[in-house]
RNA sequence: GGGCGCUUAGCUCAGCGGGAGAGCGUCCGCCUUACACGCGGAAGGCCAGAGGUUCGAAUCCUCUAGCGCCCACCA
């Protein structure tokens, strides 16, 4: 069977990954014959695009999965999306006032306003907002599903979820009530973090600071008895009109005599009182701060411990409310600068410094964050996160590279309580009720028709909605069916790999530990592999309004899915970002041509009829192929299992370009050519064996390429390559003696080609070869593969002998333990050569010295384990024979 | 303010206790019947700097410098 020219990734990868679904490969079934193989796959968001991230991580997601399942394993890779609540809000909520979601609202029966005004969810209600949001996730919800496939991802589509959908939601709803019930949900009012413009609450983790260069205010708050004034430093001096208090630290020797006392508030005129408080840092400032505790988080906890007043001065739009008295209906920055003006104008602006400093911004929409005071639900963390530090602790899952288990436990020690409710309608509305008479709250698993204090009917289901991350934790096991207990939970729960990025160690992997180890009472993963954040060439974050992002299907449709793929696994070393360039997709583009043609070599020149088998035995090429390939399968496998991706693929490549196309097939030619029938036949079965292995080898990584390949193969062993069995090395077939002799031959074969490339021979032309060695096994490569010397380095006769007679000039290669002379008509440019050999004995001379000095070190010897000193003899003796030989080669050149 | 990571050939990066590696790029030859997405050959490096541990350090430890990231309630 022959194989087209090209290969046609566009046309193979869609007719291949349709073939695979029809056979219900990717299928994972409860199958008590085998052991359980699962990944629980990070739901992208459904308003996502596939970017490059998302191609590296299911790539490697996919490797390992496939691996696993040639391997035995019952593989089931659980596949799904996010509804992404606080993400999806805002896209909607930007869309609805760019009207560019008029389409989705006609087609949910909004009476769409003939006008062009923006619109906003209020315009909407809850009801259609929330129907708009199905009909957005409809419409785009399948785009990722549909390029995770075009990755080639091995899914089992069959289970597909979505943090959303009714399963998902009866989860969330049942670990919502549990925690309520066991007391680690609570209601109250803290300070939190306010998006003005979303108009939510957010968590820390959503808080972006950002440094920026800010102004430093000098405000005089004078004495309220006697003379003089106290001066404080802010930076946001508008937030003084909520000021409750001034704070020094207690042993500040400046203000000793002031604490206790009282200044005035100056523009609101109100009498506040001055206190000793330890957050209060001497060395900055004046060292003496305002207390606003109803706006900043320190300000917060030292009105808590002195009980000072909490004035809220700002609306939930950041506008200045009522308690801002004259400057009341502002814009928190207006305000700011009619605050400085008045200031100003009293004389009580000491002075304006320059300050840089971290102001918080929202992750989704960059708004500054204002911290307020608000009711919200919270999730008492300290007891659920100390199971979760102790797995990581004992090992019992493990973090790879192991270096983020630091960051995983400083985050989870100083853990503080969640703030989980929303003030948005996208998303899992929190099962609470508020009884309108008696105030109280009902949690339940279904709406309750009265309240279940007073009994009243007068309730209404709390508005807010749950963190978008409060899903998430739940889908190692809500993804399996939790709470039901299902067959898939009890086979495939923990599972064994959670591949992601460290950027969601906090929001996702913490949290899905706690979850897990609280609702299962077990680790929810075995390992979880933290891959590289991929860069431009240049180490740029990919962004697009830095215009340098990488499509990967763009990638696909020019250079194909399989050299993607590749790329991204053979770029992926365990650091922490990996750099991405077009070049390296080319670069192994090239090896899947390579891959294609070597496979097309081999099967025109076999038998449409060809079984292939491996052999034993055989000519050095086979033993040494099959050496080769034994190590090559072992590389391999230790390299996936410890998901060195970038070894597992160089190695492979390194097998596949260097030893099988550049040696094996090119020594094979010789019997494929030849005119003895057995061992042409001979050669036929061994690399269609190799061949075969190869592809199998390759398909974690190259899925499409290797079935187009397989599907060929006249001794296939499986309807797929998918479902072959995945290699496994047979340790007796590592022949180093094979090895070592095939090592002689290329270093011969080489230096021959050497000389004829420096001394500008022709290719076609053939040479004769001189080789000078002693060594009777040296003598013997040669005489027993003679026809190699003819083949791959074009000589025309050889001859070999320890007597052999150095030419004077003719130019040469020395080896350690060979001297290799092409005799050549014409000029040899002697300076050039003399040069040459000058420059290796230098070399030779210094490895020798450098040994030396190693094997005259008493302490060397006494303490070097046995095989480096021997070692290090043998590399003494070959320098010594190298020098030697050069030393003679200079001689005789020197006579010329 | 804490913590983490990086610094190796012109570029991008592997290697992480025993003779400096790859890909790309560069230079020289070749359309040799699998492949010019190719074949053969070559040049190019005090492995950031300084100490230390060791018989032995690019590799382990300490410090320094530069770059990058993360966390943090100095207003």
């Amino acid at each position: 069977m022959e194989l087209p020219k090209a290969y046609d990734p566009k046309e193979a990868e869609e007719r291949w990954y349709a073939f695979w679904e029809s056979h219900h490969y990717f299928d994972g079934n409860v199958n008590a014959q085998k052991k359980p193989f699962a990944i629980v796959i990070p739901p992208p968001n459904v308003t996502g695009e596939l970017h490059i991230g998302h191609a590296l991580n299911n790539t490697l997601q996919d490797i390992v999965t496939r691996y696993k399942r040639m391997d035995g394993f019952e593989a089931c890779w659980f596949p799904g999306t996010d509804h992404a609540s606080i993400a999806v809000h805002v896209l909607i909520e930007k869309g609805l006032a760019k009207r560019q979601l008029d389409d989705l609202l006609h087609e949910i029966g909004y009476p769409v306003p003939a006008d062009k005004r923006p619109l906003t969810r209020f315009d909407l209600g809850r009801e259609y907002f929330v129907k708009l949001g199905w009909a957005w996730k409809n419409r785009y919800g399948s785009k990722i599903r549909e390029q995770l496939r075009a990755l080639g991802c091995s899914c089992d589509w069959r289970r597909e979820s979505f943090t959303l959908d009714e399963p998902r939601s009866r989860a969330v709803t049942e670990v919502f009530v549990r925690l309520y019930e066991e007391g680690f949900i609570y209601r109250g009012d803290r300070l939190i973090n306010w998006c003005p413009r979303c108009q939510t609450v957010l968590s820390d983790l959503e808080v972006e600071r950002e440094e920026s260069e800010g102004q430093l205010y000098y405000i005089r708050y004078p004495l309220a008895q006697g003379e003089g004034f106290v001066t404080v430093a802010t930076t946001r001096p508008e937030t003084m009109l909520g000021d409750t208090g001034i704070a020094v630290h207690p042993k500040d020797g400046r203000y000793q005599e002031l604490i206790g006392k009282f200044v005035i508030l100056p523009l609101l005129e109100r009498e506040i009182p001055i206190i000793a408080d330890e957050a209060v840092d001497k060395d900055f400032g004046t060292g003496a701060v305002k207390v606003t505790p109803g706006h900043d988080q320190t300000d917060f906890e030292i009105g808590r411990r002195h009980g000072l007043k909490i004035i809220n001065i700002f609306n939930t739009d950041a506008t200045t409310n009522e308690n801002a008295g004259p400057y009341k209906n502002l814009d928190r920055f207006e305000a700011r600068r009619r605050v400085v003006e008045a200031l100003k104008a009293q004389g009580l602006l000491e002075r304006v410094e320059k300050h840089t400093h971290a102001v918080g911004h929202c992750q989704r929409c960059q708004t500054v964050i204002e911290p307020l005071i608000s009711t919200q639900w919270f999730v008492r963390m300290k007891e659920l996160a100390e199971p979760a530090i102790k797995v990581i602790e004992s090992g019992e899952i493990q973090f790879i590279p192991e270096r983020w288990t630091k960051v995983y436990f400083d985050w989870m020690r100083n853990i503080r309580d969640w703030p989980i409710s929303r003030q948005l309608w996208w998303g899992h509305r929190i099962p609470a009720w508020h009884c309108l008479d008696c105030k109280a709250i009902t949690v339940a698993r279904q709406a309750p028709s009265v309240c279940s204090t007073c009994h009243s009917q007068n309730i209404k289901q709390d508005e807010d909605v749950l963190d978008t991350w409060f899903s998430s934790a739940l889908w190692p096991f809500s993804v399996m069916g939790w709470p039901a207990e299902t067959p898939e939970l009890k086979y495939f729960y923990p599972t064994q790999l959670l591949s992601t990025g460290h950027d969601i160690i906090f929001f996702w992997v913490a949290r899905m530990i706690m979850m897990g180890l609280h609702f299962m009472k077990k680790i929810p993963f075995e390992r979880v592999f933290f891959h590289p954040i991929v860069k431009d060439e240049h180490g740029q974050k990919m962004s697009k309004s830095k215009g340098n992002v990488m499509d990967p299907l763009q990638m696909k449709e020019k250079y194909g899915m399989d050299a993607l793929r590749l790329t991204l696994a053979a770029l992926c070393a365990q650091g922490k970002e990996m750099r991405l360039s077009v070049q390296d997709i080319e670069g192994y583009k090239k090896f899947l041509n390579k891959l294609w043609n070597a496979a097309r070599f081999v099967l025109m020149t076999s038998p449409s009829e060809g079984r292939g088998g491996i052999g034993e035995g055989g000519p050095l090429e086979d033993r040494w192929i099959r050496s080769r390939l034994t190590r090559a399968i072992l590389q391999t496998r230790a390299s996936l299992d410890r998901y060195e991706f970038n070894q597992a693929a160089k190695g492979l490549y390194d097998f596949v370009w260097h030893d099988f196309c550049d040696w094996y097939l090119e020594m094979a030619k010789t019997r494929l050519y030849g005119s003895d029938p057995a061992a042409k036949a001979q050669a036929q079965s061994v690399l269609l064996s190799v061949l075969a292995d190869i592809v199998k080898l390759l398909h974690p990584f190259i899925p499409f390429i290797t079935e187009e390949i397989w599907q060929r193969l006249p001794h296939k062993t499986a309807e797929s390559v998918m479902i072959a069995e995945y290699p496994k090395a047979h340790p007796e077939w590592i022949d180093e003696q094979a090895e070592q002799t095939m090592q002689k031959l290329q270093a011969l074969i080489t230096a021959i080609r050497t000389i004829r490339s420096e001394m500008n021979v022709p290719p076609q032309k053939r040479a004769k070869v001189l080789i000078k060695a002693e060594d009777p096994s040296v003598q013997q490569v040669v005489h027993e593969y003679k026809v190699f010397f003819e083949e791959l380095a074009q000589a025309s006769e050889v001859i070999v002998g320890p007597s052999v007679e150095r030419p004077k000039s003719a130019p040469r290669m020395v080896l350690e333990w060979a001297e290799v002379f092409v005799p050549l008509e014409g000029l040899l440019d002697l300076q050039q050569e003399h040069r040459r050999l000058r420059q290796e004995l230098k070399e030779a001379q210094a490895g020798l010295e450098a040994t030396l000095r190693k094997l005259d070190n008493p302490n060397f010897l006494a303490r070097a384990p046995e095989e480096v000193i021997e070692k290090e003899k043998h590399k003494a003796q070959e320098f010594r024979e190298k020098v030697e030989r050069l030393e003679q080669n200079l001689q005789l050149l020197q006579g010329s």
